[in-house]
DNA sequence: CCCTGATTCGC
DNA sequence: GCGAATCAGG
């Protein structure tokens, strides 16, 4: 990853995390990054601890960290081109909630992700494309985050804030 | 097991 | 500054 914190995706970052998405949401919203580096950003923008519980704040006993030895490196697939599709920040604000009908997400589901009724579960995303009556009706089955029945897309746009969809409209 | 944010520290 | 690894917890 080379293109660092542009403005723009710190802005984005920041918005959604006073929203209250969690940190995987965000890196789902954002692409290309990790939950770790999310919470590492908000750490370093010194947003953390948004309204939340105490959780009792963390003491914290350092260890040796065994050597890393070689890094991973995030295996992330660098997103190039085609970028029209992929871009998640805030496409959803352009236009008004019509899940059924969803421009983004109709045709954006791989199909080896595509579930029936049958095939899901409490991990697979349970958020309905396409005629209930039709053969080509299938459930997006991505991977579900936190508690919720939708992965991270489809979570944001159930889930979206009431002031953000009166913006939208406005 | 899934997930959450918090923290450390090699890079 | 960045974020993987790790931690503590739900």
């Amino acid at each position: 990853m080379t293109w660092v914190w542009t403005d723009e995706r710190v802005e984005t970052l920041r918005k959604l995390w006073t929203d209250g998405l969690s940190a995987s949401q965000i890196a789902g919203e954002l692409g290309g990054i990790t939950r770790n580096a999310v919470i590492g950003k908000v750490h370093r923008l010194g947003l953390s601890g948004r309204a939340k519980a105490p959780s009792t704040a963390a003491p914290r006993q350092r260890k040796p960290r065994a050597a890393a030895q070689y890094a991973p490196r995030a295996p992330r697939p660098a997103m190039r081109g085609n970028t029209a599709l992929a871009q998640p920040a805030y496409a959803y604000l352009d236009y008004e909630a019509e899940p059924e009908q969803d421009p983004i997400t109709d045709n954006i589901i791989p199909m080896g992700q595509r579930c029936s009724i049958v095939e899901l579960t409490e991990a697979t995303c349970r958020w309905p494309i396409g005629d209930p009556g039709s053969a080509d009706f299938y459930f997006c089955g991505g991977k579900t985050v936190a508690n919720h029945p939708y992965c991270a897309h489809h979570c944001r746009m159930a889930y979206q804030p009431v002031q953000d969809r009166r913006r939208a409209r406005r």
